[in-house]
DNA sequence: GTTCCTCGAGTTCT
DNA sequence: CTCGAGGAAC
């Protein structure tokens, strides 16, 4: 009996680890769950049987659908981003301005340490705690009431203040943390009971808050720091200082380290002691926060987007992190580029483990002595994607190896080329499998054919068991050829194919994108459906035709008249006709001049609340509008979504570019 | 000839 | 989002 425990105890750890730690299932979910079945069936009949560390004993995944969603009263604003000294100052130019202070109007401000926790607004009536709801995307968050109230630094009951009335109700804003060092108490008790395992003292608090059951937030080691009022009835506050105040007078827990600064220098100054001190804090601070201390000055400052113009963030530089390099792979593009690629080992870096990273070429490898079992550091800079920055030269031990290009492609090892002039290598063999792959997965694409019901996994799967040989392949799977695929029911299989037949009538030009001609991405692609709404007027276009259309070069022209007048490529093309796809539009696409964005260009950054991209791009170009990826000088508007990219939304500012929210486009479009 | 703008291709993780 | 490079405008 004992023994069969164990068995399976070590059984659901092996395979919960392969699943969860190393993303690699041995077993399906039925057969880990039958495991579990008897596990705990076995445990019900002999308690004493019982361990702590007993898979049994794990607490679930919370299902999000959990937690009710919460209106807020006021929206929670996100600040705008300060990321140098320069931009900082260029904030207090235009406060200064904008407050018609170039002389003699005082301004203070506030300055807080930014923690990096978690954003909450919690509510009081007649001073009794009434709830509590995260801040969500800033409209809407989630009710987190129950695991709230644990928090022993939140009173649930305000202290009276002399010389005030108790609110009737006050919303009160602040930062749900977790001190460094709980962080990783907390992270050697998981581990011992075999519980999961946090990245870092944010994602501890998030992971805390959403527990289901709330006594388990109880047994975490969350605090909070109160910042900001939302709502308030029955008081006035005059400033962000007096708010500060009142707020610790009420009982909450204000961060010692706040100062109100008369001086924008001295501001700066704050800012670069507290970046130079932040591993000395005791919690995960992200930068410094600098608020006009006067409401009256903030009202008059004013929001834009969804950043009010009184506040700014001053991010310290993203954080890098050193770890090892232990093997260098490659990969193979649909356009046969050969990318190396990082294998590292997992390192924590600005809140996500990075285990992987591109190194673009052999120049970028070579160029900065980049050896297998190097240590390197790693840096996510203010864009997301992580890069290697260059070996730590000190560290070397002596064992390790330089690398270099090999010869021949990893996918199919054919010899591989590069062109003296480029930095990159391409494999040229037209029937090379991963090229396949990457090509059908383009073919699939949403910016391509869409077929829903096939990614990546499906296409690698297809091109490894011989089914297709080519994209037109794919209109002539039958159910017969997922006979021999376990794993695939008859629904999936339904679905495939669905999926496929639904997507035979796309229009011209995003065929024309899925033939992955180079330098014919979507744009190109609909711009030469403009000339040419049938796919053998293209392919019977000279030279000239296409050089005179505007937006094509020589460059691009002679890769298309190149690419129709290879024989395999017009044999495809014959064969998608034959197999039933669409390669010709009804009429000529007839590009909107007229509506009300007409000439007007647009360029989008974050997420809208209600549109997608695409259907934020449909709606502006309907109207005659142009939307673009980069913000220039001919820039119209920026329409700017939740949590921006960093770069556009400066670069808007820089040039004074006016910016939207989703309502205001809309407004702008007249819907 | 030079400069600016735009497009295509590839990038990581949740 | 960023890079490199093609293409248009100056």
């Amino acid at each position: 009996m004992q023994d069969r425990v164990n068995e399976l105890r070590r059984l659901l750890h092996e395979h919960n680890h392969r699943y969860h730690v190393l993303d690699d299932p041995i077993i399906s979910d039925a057969e880990y769950d039958t495991l579990m079945t008897e596990l705990r069936e076995l445990e019900a009949e002999h308690p004493e049987l019982v361990t702590t560390d007993s898979p049994t004993q794990r607490v679930g995944a919370t299902p999000t659908t959990a937690f009710a969603k919460v209106r807020h009263k006021e929206p929670m604003l996100s600040l705008a981003n300060a990321f140098d000294v320069g931009e900082l100052r260029a904030w207090y130019g235009r406060v200064r301005k904008l407050l018609g202070a170039e002389g003699s109007v005082p301004i203070s401000f506030v300055v807080e340490p930014k923690i990096d926790g978690l954003a909450m607004a919690i509510t009081y009536r007649a001073g009794q705690f009434q709830g509590a709801a995260t801040r969500g995307d800033g409209m809407t968050g989630e009710d987190v009431t129950a695991n709230i109230r644990t928090v022993g630094s939140i009173p649930l009951a305000l202290r009276l203040v002399d010389d005030r009335p108790v609110p009737r109700v006050i919303e009160v804003r602040g930062e749900v943390y977790m001190r460094t060092a709980d962080f990783e108490h907390l992270n050697e008790m998981q581990a011992a009971t075999g519980g999961k395992l946090f990245a870092n003292p944010r994602n501890a608090a998030a992971g805390s808050l959403r527990q289901l059951d709330s006594r388990i937030t109880a047994g975490r080691p969350l605090r909070f720091f109160s910042y900001a009022v939302g709502l308030i009835e029955g008081v006035i506050l005059r400033s962000q200082w007096d708010t500060l105040q009142y707020l610790r007078a009420l009982g909450f827990a204000v961060n010692p380290d706040i100062r109100r600064l008369d001086d924008f220098e001295a501001v700066i100054d704050y800012c670069a002691a507290w970046m130079s001190r932040r591993s000395e804090l005791p919690y995960e601070v992200d930068g410094v926060v600098i608020k006009v201390d006067r409401f009256d000055q903030q009202a008059e400052l004013g929001v834009v987007a969804h950043d009010p113009r009184w506040a700014i963030a001053f991010k310290f530089p993203a954080r890098e992190a050193t770890t090892t390099l232990r093997a260098i792979t490659l990969n193979v593009g649909r356009t046969g580029r050969i990318n190396p690629n990082a294998e590292l080992d997992p390192v924590v870096i600005g809140g996500v483990t990075v285990a992987h990273a591109t190194l673009h070429n052999e120049e970028y490898i070579v160029g900065r002595d980049i050896r297998i079992d190097d240590r390197v550091t790693v840096k996510r800079a203010g864009d997301v994607i992580p890069k290697v920055v260059g070996p730590l030269i000190a560290a070397r031990t002596g064992t390790e190896q330089p690398w270099h290009m090999p010869s021949t492609c990893p996918s199919c090892a054919e010899p591989i080329q590069r062109d003296p002039d480029e930095a990159d290598y391409y494999c040229v063999n037209a029937r090379c499998p991963a090229q396949l792959v990457r090509r059908v997965e383009h073919w699939v694409s949403k910016a391509a054919l869409d077929i829903v019901g096939i990614g990546e996994e499906q296409a690698r799967l297809f091109v490894e068991k011989g089914l297709i040989t080519d994209v037109a392949d794919l209109y002539l799977l039958t159910p017969e050829h997922f006979t021999e695929q376990a794993g695939y029911g008859t629904k999936k299989v339904a679905n495939i194919l669905n999926g496929i037949a639904a997507a035979k009538d796309r229009p011209l030009e995003r065929l024309l994108t899925g033939l992955g001609i180079r330098s014919v991405g979507s744009s190109v692609a609909e711009l030469l459906v403009q000339h040419y709404y049938v796919i053998e007027a293209l392919m019977m276009a000279t030279d000239s035709d296409l050089n005179a259309i505007m937006g094509i070069g020589p460059h691009t022209a002679t890769t298309i008249i190149e690419f129709f007048g290879h024989e395999p490529n017009r044999a495809l093309i014959h064969k998608l006709q034959r197999v039933g796809v669409r390669t010709a539009n009804a009429a000529p696409v007839v590009v909107p001049t007229a509506g009300a964005l007409a000439g007007k260009t647009f360029v989008l950054t974050g997420s809208l609340p209600t549109l997608t991209r695409e259907q934020a791009t449909e709606l502006i170009s309907q109207q005659g509008g142009t939307v673009t990826g980069t913000v220039s000088k001919k820039t119209d508007y920026l329409v700017v979504g939740d949590s921006p990219g960093g770069s556009k939304y400066t670069k808007a500012q820089q040039l004074g570019i006016p910016q939207l929210d989703e309502a205001a486009l809309r407004q702008l479009v007249g819907t």
